[in-house]
RNA sequence: GGUCCCGUCGUCUAGUGGCCUAGGACGCUGCCCUCUCAAGGCGGUAACGAGGGUUCAAAUCCCUUCGGGACUACCA
């Protein structure tokens, strides 16, 4: 049993979490079914050409932790895996179908291609090919308009095409008669239709796992199969991912649609793979929280729901925070570390304050966020909206009181921090606690928000935060 | 426009004729806890698109209708 992801190079060069998305239920599936898992670039629009793109669909694959057994970057039995490496493989199969008249060159011009599809909107037809080319030679089409020197290879699609093909998750689908197909474009590369069945022909593909938007063309295919002698794969048209307007997720629209938000964002990556894992599907036990593992171990087609589910970022939200409370805390600090970018005294720094920050933060960029204050140095600014709120006059006292009650301190522990701010502030002050270490923590943090205050400052440290309560006392 | 796919709380979903006066989760929200913010605990809010059938019984089956989506390229 063998599945394959296709991949094509996306034109901004940034993978598709769409792409995840298939990946994951590829994977899920070849697992539950001990296959192999196959990574193929479809890279045959030199138009849409990406250099760099590949690079990242490895990289934002792997960091998901979503490896394939194959694939271009590791080899494996099918090699090449990039089909601007397989082109030769194409050219045959066209010839074979024009030779056994199901297929058939066209000589016309994008430009007649156009007119003619207008004029067909225009009129409310269907649109297709019109097949003007049938049946010409090549000086008899010479001779109409809109002729181009260089033919395509378009498929005969005969009137009793087969339309109906069972899926894996929707059962019998019925499908569209499709237009008689280009298979070879003037450039000499094939298009995906042709591409992708010689290719999954050849590599072994059982199952092919794909969006919901093949559903359409896969009337194309199942001609190619059968026009070739092949055995049909058998197929499975995943539910697309939906922006909130329900419409197709792009990029465009969302940036969710961009893979590497997600990690640009410090979104945890197993709980964006739980995620996914949610989108469409759900395990037997309804338990939401799951590893890949075990949606793997239970996997079924049966389980996997036809309605295009909407990414909620939100939800996404809740579960990358409940990811980061699972963690443990050595794992936690050195990630946040690895997303600050910190190193020597303020990654050890970071690393004490992972504990902090853990149950307050779903991504690392928030944990980020949270301990700049310990990190920023000589560059720490109160932030304006707090210190208004804050540090104004009625705080000076309470600021004062709290450099009088820090100073005397033998242990800048937490402990005593805060047994020595309470007695100053709280008892000595007649203050409620609230307004009592409100003034401190933006004097000290730079914001009306902040992990805890005692523990914060033992991590500053005595001298940094005497500094920053006297530069807010003026 | 045509063809196809799909329709359970705002969102993700459970549900495959009786266990459904529809369950869970996120979100929103009330209370508790509390040095801020969270986290956590206990509550609340909110859905079977509509209309016809079939059946003793329908969210579950059938039909119609409405709605949404995809496709309709020498892009994948």
């Amino acid at each position: 049993m063998t599945v394959r992801l296709r991949v094509a190079p996306s034109p901004t060069g940034d993978p598709h979490v769409g792409t995840a998305y298939m990946s994951l239920f590829n994977l899920a599936f070849a697992r539950h079914e001990g296959g192999a898992f196959i990574l193929r670039i479809e890279d045959t629009d030199r138009a849409r050409f990406q250099a760099d793109s590949e690079q990242q669909v490895y990289d934002t694959l792997r960091w998901l932790g979503l490896d394939w057994d194959e694939g271009p970057d590791i080899g494996g039995p099918h090699a090449p895996y990039r089909q601007s490496e397989r082109l030769e493989s194409y050219r045959p199969v066209a010839e074979a179908l024009l030779a056994s008249g199901h297929a058939y060159h066209c000589w016309c011009t994008p430009e007649r291609l156009a007119e003619m599809r207008e004029a067909q909107q225009k009129a409310k037809q269907p649109t297709g090919y019109d097949r003007l080319c049938v049946g010409k030679a090549r000086e008899e089409r010479a001779a109409l308009p809109g002729f181009a020197e260089t033919p395509v290879v378009r498929m005969l699609v005969p009137d009793d095409a087969p339309l109906t093909f069972v899926d894996l998750i929707r059962g019998e689908v019925n499908a569209p008669r499709p237009d008689d197909q280009v298979l070879m474009k003037t450039d000499g590369f094939p298009t995906y239709h042709l591409a992708n069945v010689v290719d999954d022909h050849s590599m072994q593909i059982t199952h092919v796992v794909r969006g919901e938007e093949w559903i359409s063309s896969t009337p194309k295919h199942l001609l190619l199969y059968d026009w070739m002698g092949w055995q049909r794969p058998a197929f499975a048209h995943m539910p697309l991912l939906r922006n909130a307007d329900k419409s197709k997720i792009s990029k465009r629209k969302n940036p969710a649609a961009r893979l590497t938000w997600f990690v640009d964002e410090g979104f945890l990556p197993e709980a964006l793979r739980n995620f996914l894992g949610l989108m469409g599907y759900s395990l037997p036990d309804g338990e939401e929280i799951f590893s890949f593992e075990e949606m793997a171990a239970s996997f079924d087609w049966s389980r996997v729901n036809p309605v295009g589910p909407v990414f909620d970022v939100d939800k996404l939200h809740w579960m990358s925070g409940h990811y980061v409370r699972e963690l443990e805390l050595a794992d936690l600090a050195g990630r946040i570390v690895a997303f600050m970018g910190v190193e020597g005294a303020a990654a050890q720094l970071v690393r004490r304050a992972a504990p902090l920050v853990q149950e307050r933060m779903a991504t690392l960029r928030e944990a980020s966020d949270m301990l700049q204050f310990l990190v920023v140095g000589p560059r720490f600014a109160v932030d304006p909206d707090a210190a208004a709120k804050q540090l104004g006059e009625s705080a000076q006292p309470v600021l004062g009181a709290a450099i009088a009650s820090l100073e005397g301190l033998d242990s800048f522990a937490a402990a005593d921090i805060e047994a020595a701010l309470r007695a100053a502030l709280v008892d000595g002050l007649g203050l409620k606690p609230k307004h009592a270490f409100g003034p401190v923590r933006v004097a000290v943090t730079g914001n009306l928000v902040s992990p805890p205050l005692f523990e914060s400052i033992e991590l500053l440290g005595r001298d940094t935060t005497m500094a920053r309560l006297q530069s807010a006392l003026g």
